[in-house]
DNA sequence: ATTGGGTATCGATGAGTGTCAACATAGACG
DNA sequence: CGTCTATGTTGACACTCATCGATACCCAAT
């Protein structure tokens, strides 16, 4: 399902007052990444090599694996991460929209 | 006392796999920026002339006024923000080290 | 069809969070 | 002093969330 993928939004965060649409959409995306465990398997994923992980190979994060997959589904719910089962397997990998979205809305030199 | 500012750390958060520590730094400082209100409040200090903004200036969110001195406490204690008493009126700034540990760990070279 | 391993969902629980009304504090000014 | 305005704190409440065990689902191989 994937629900609603969030991210592609927002203006620069510094560049006026948010309005409330923009700031609504923005929380999902800082509230996805304000865990430590989703951190660690978001990082794993964004650094793995070919740009999409197995969940076997991230999986060792210190939590069940109920748990890691809870927090894999809160990361697609946000649209910071895209699975894809292949046979076995379900790979993820960081979203396309992501890393415009992040850098759009930190564009932090004036 | 504006506790552990915590906020200056981290590597870029694609680099590598996130280590338990800076997964939980970077998690507070996220966690901080996951409500709407809070990032109204944020942002309306970000971009106002001059640097800093008297609460008056930015309590305009829609909650009560407890509620804004609550998120502002909280953008305090992840060192997202400094406060200083000036007379009647407590002025906000974002916290210097802000600007450059986010596009730190935010590196998102394409 | 059955077995087995990888992944997702369900249900429960304890911890954490946003919100407000009421109260407290701090400074300015008479 | 006392009062007025601007912020912060407290206590209570409803709500959300992270976590786990148990269970269900998916697919490959036997």
């Amino acid at each position: 399902m994937d629900a609603g993928a969030v991210v592609p939004c927002c203006p620069p965060i510094t560049a006026g007052e948010l309005s409330q649409d923009d700031a609504e959409k923005m929380a999902v995306m800082f509230k996805a990444l304000s865990d430590p465990v989703r951190l660690r398997l978001f990082s794993k994923v964004a650094s793995h090599p070919g740009g999409e992980a197995c969940v076997c190979d991230i999986s060792d994060v210190g939590v069940s694996q109920p748990t890691v997959s809870h927090h894999l589904k809160k990361l697609r719910e946000a649209g910071l991460l895209t699975s894809e089962r292949r046979g076995t397997w379900v790979y993820y990998r960081v979203a396309p929209s992501v890393v415009a979205a992040m850098s759009a809305m930190l564009d932090l030199r004036s």
